[in-house]
DNA sequence: GTAGGATTGTTTGTAGTTCATACGAACCAA
DNA sequence: TTGGTTCGTATGAACTACAAACAATCCTAC
């Protein structure tokens, strides 16, 4: 039941929550937005500043009408460090994460996966983990792990990679917390992500969006009023395999007509080759912007390119009523054009919502993005108290 | 923020939905079930049985080993009266129903809404409800309303219907709270029935699931961990208008493919000509099931119905990872062949999850199924406090 | 310069809640 | 009749947010 001590906990998750989505706040801006008063923020945020977690700025200037300048609170570069791994068909990255979303160290190593390696995958991981932690200044909170593929998110168990069919039954999570003694989240990429993009990115601020990943294959993480959707057993956001054209091409899955098999990359590059493209088998939506301009076929297939992943997108928005997508991976590489065509091909679908008119983003290409991610799997914990 | 008394409310709507959720409960059971003591349980009853709200039921037999015997508590039969209202193209119902379900009294009237008659129908509908009211013990905690097409949930109008033009735009809840001083909430249909569904049908004791209807047209609504989603501004649950065979049908909302227009009555009664079926015009599951065993071409109709339906559903499993769909409309008359049919359907196309595998069931054809959802509308805000 | 008003951040007391513990009441079996 | 068991309630402790008051800081106006 949601007992004192509770409801407390809930409190400061709220207002760690605010601070994600604001940015650094004094008390009082703090208080406004949580409906709270200044006294019970006060004690709220001094324990943090205490632990570290949390450290006053700057004063600011005062208003026109005098009074004591206020000093915001914001996360300190030290606090609550956590562990971020990306688990890749090629390898794994890991890194350092604080709260404040700064990346302290970082390292790769680069093992294809087989049925018969996990040991040795795991020892690497392992190693991997202390190497970037040596010199991190308090113990972990914990290790995000986001992984390209199907996973249980109860038993932080690998079920199913289709880019990397090797990594199929691996115990990730329970592998490197009994190595480490440090507790350990396993979550989707895409769903790692979504996250990162509430802490860290487009999505600082909105309630529900979508974050969506397009590359090799297609998936998706819900935020549905600042929390995190799984579905059941962790399931949910395999989005790149709903049906949007049952007469269209096989997928790789067995079905047809996948949206994955018709704006996943593999299509891309299929059709450039069809159309005559050059290079079709490394084209990239990067390149294809390039060419358009002289090259109409080039302008042609970007065009199609959006509306298959407009198509989907739309099927969305129509079932959910989100107004906001982020879109992650290859199609960020198209550019502003190519952002407003899959935009347009959305709202040209989508009916008149009381919501308003859908938005299409591009997430920042960084290169800590999807880290940061990882990260925000074990920090979002913190802040989506239970009761 | 989350203070003292604000908890409490928390925790006892958290004590009404146990109950909901698994029927007549004792102190010591619902204190297991809440992961709270007799004592916390004993003072957030007491008020409810002081206020009429709830009632103590016979004493259940004794443990084996002896001790005082238990007594359960569930709602009266005149705890929190509600008023329910449907809108239909040719009219609307309305009701009163009490927390525990009761339908207490009930009546209808027939206009056809044009854009002009707004004035009239808000008269009507004041009237069938001071009538469906007079005997009432206590006054209306609020008056639910479901409306088949879409609505904006924040200002109670009705945005667009497709099946009841006329409707569009008119602000039926403030309209109806204003003359009879009750306040109203206006939602679709379908997220009326998944409310309904999650007090007094299939849906008890579910933690996410899908409610959809299929009929005329195709609506959902969702139920995530325990609470409806609604989407920004109250859209989403449209998922007729999802597309899923691009190459498809033409829609009558001007789109192609949609689900709606694969698995909507008006296709099966245009197949059922197509096919040379007798009266096609009127034909329904339940005749078409009836017809299947003697006639191959019923047989192949219902078949392609139960795959149409089932794509829709896969695709929504696949996105949201729901285990659980309850059907409302048209195919609850094609009976347990129907069910399995599409749930068989659904499975094939979706993967195996973690959540294991999804389950169709069809839902009680209750006449009073729709009212006790509109119902709903008004006890679940008791049961999701917002804080 | 100095007074006055305004704003920030903290301190103190109060109200509301859950929980642990203890107690009487009710029930069964021997 | 007695002992063990379970139910429901009463009591005190612990915790929290809130209201109100207070000290510190800052600006403007005279």
């Amino acid at each position: 039941m949601l007992s004192s001590s509770r409801a407390g906990e809930v409190n400061r998750a709220r207002v760690l929550k605010t601070l994600y989505a604001n940015g650094p706040l004094a008390r009082p801006e703090l208080a406004r937005l949580t409906g709270s008063t200044r006294a019970t923020i006060g004690q709220i945020v001094q324990p943090f500043l205490d632990e570290g977690l949390l450290e006053e700025q700057a004063p600011l200037a005062s208003g026109a009408r005098g009074g004591k300048r206020a000093r915001p609170v914001w996360f300190s570069s030290a606090g609550w460090p956590v562990g971020a791994v990306l688990m890749l068909p090629d390898g794994a990255q890991a890194a350092v994460v604080t709260a404040g979303g700064e990346v302290t160290s970082r390292a790769a190593i680069r093992v294809r996966p087989t049925r018969k390696n996990h040991d040795l995958i795991a020892g690497r991981l392992t190693s991997l983990l202390r190497e970037v932690t040596a010199n991190a200044a308090s113990p972990l909170r914990g290790i995000g792990i986001a992984v390209a593929g199907m996973v249980d998110t109860q038993t932080g168990e690998i079920v199913r990679s289709d880019h990397a069919p090797g990594l199929n039954g691996l115990a990730v999570g329970p592998l490197i917390a009994e190595s480490l003694g440090v507790p350990t989240f396993v979550d989707l990429q895409p769903r790692a992500q979504a996250l990162g993009d509430m802490l860290f990115g487009a999505g600082r601020g909105e309630s529900s969006y979508c974050s969506l990943y397009v590359g090799e294959g297609i998936g998706a993480g819900f935020i549905f009023d600042g929390a995190l959707h799984r579905g059941a057993g962790g399931a949910g956001g395999e989005v790149g395999h709903t049906i949007i054209d049952r007469d269209g091409p096989l997928c790789e899955c067995g079905l047809t007509g996948c949206w994955e098999a018709l704006a996943a990359t593999r299509w891309l590059r299929e059709e450039a080759a069809v159309r005559g493209l050059p290079q079709p088998k490394t084209i990239g939506a990067a390149r294809l912007s390039a060419l358009a301009p002289q090259n109409p076929a080039a302008a042609a297939l970007l065009e199609d390119y959006a509306a298959n992943i407009g198509v989907g997108i739309a099927n969305l928005q129509q079932i959910l009523g989100i107004g906001l997508f982020i879109v992650h991976g290859e199609p960020v590489g198209g550019g502003e054009a190519l952002r407003s065509s899959i935009e347009n091909h959305v709202r040209r679908q989508a009916f008149a919502h009381p919501g308003g008119a859908p938005h299409v983003v591009f997430a920042d290409p960084d290169d800590y993005a999807t880290l940061r991610g990882a990260a925000s799997i074990v920090l979002s914990r913190s802040l989506d108290v239970a009761f």
